[in-house]
DNA sequence: GCCAACGTTGGC
DNA sequence: GCCAACGTTGGC
């Protein structure tokens, strides 16, 4: 399994609007720009996914899977942009800001800190776990830590 | 709301 | 295929 990061700015669609489309999932359309499409092109039924809100909150506020690999966008007619579904599958006990992130040594290499402006990225193992235990969620059972 | 960073577009 | 102009993202 695969992780990742979706970047959303809550005004425009937020953590409480994608839970509130529960296991139904729902498109992350409207992403334009090569580096993420191809990001989500290589993502599998079931990578795991933080969700991180963006210029409002600058923070990760929970996790999500990938429910439907890769189709075309409904939101264009240019076939050139591809998406993913995604659903919620837990809050984050603590959200992790992205202050928090800057400050860890760990993680300084993470793309949410080098890559500012690419909304869709890859988290490393490590990162991943890193992140987890900030947030205080078990990585595994997604319960509370 | 500003503006730096950076991706994309289009003229040559 | 270069690069200037332009548009967008996103932290502050």
């Amino acid at each position: 399994m695969r992780y990742w990061l979706f970047k959303s700015e809550p005004f425009k669609w937020s953590w409480e609007q994608q839970k509130a489309k529960g296991d139904a999932g729902e498109e992350w359309d409207g992403i334009r720009n090569y580096q993420a499409r191809n990001f989500m092109r290589e993502m599998k039924l079931g990578d795991r996914a933080f969700f991180y809100h963006s210029n409002e909150g600058l923070e990760i506020v929970g996790i999500a899977e990938v429910s439907a690999e890769i189709h075309s966008d409904s939101t264009t007619d240019d076939e050139r942009w591809e998406c993913v579904d995604i659903r919620a599958l837990a809050d984050m006990p603590n959200p992790v800001s992205l202050k928090q992130v800057k400050a860890t040594k760990s993680l300084a290499d993470m793309s949410l800190v080098t890559s500012m402006r690419l909304s869709v990225q890859p988290v490393k193992d490590e990162e991943w776990k890193i992140v987890c235990a900030m947030g205080s969620i078990d990585p595994d059972t997604l319960k509370p830590a």
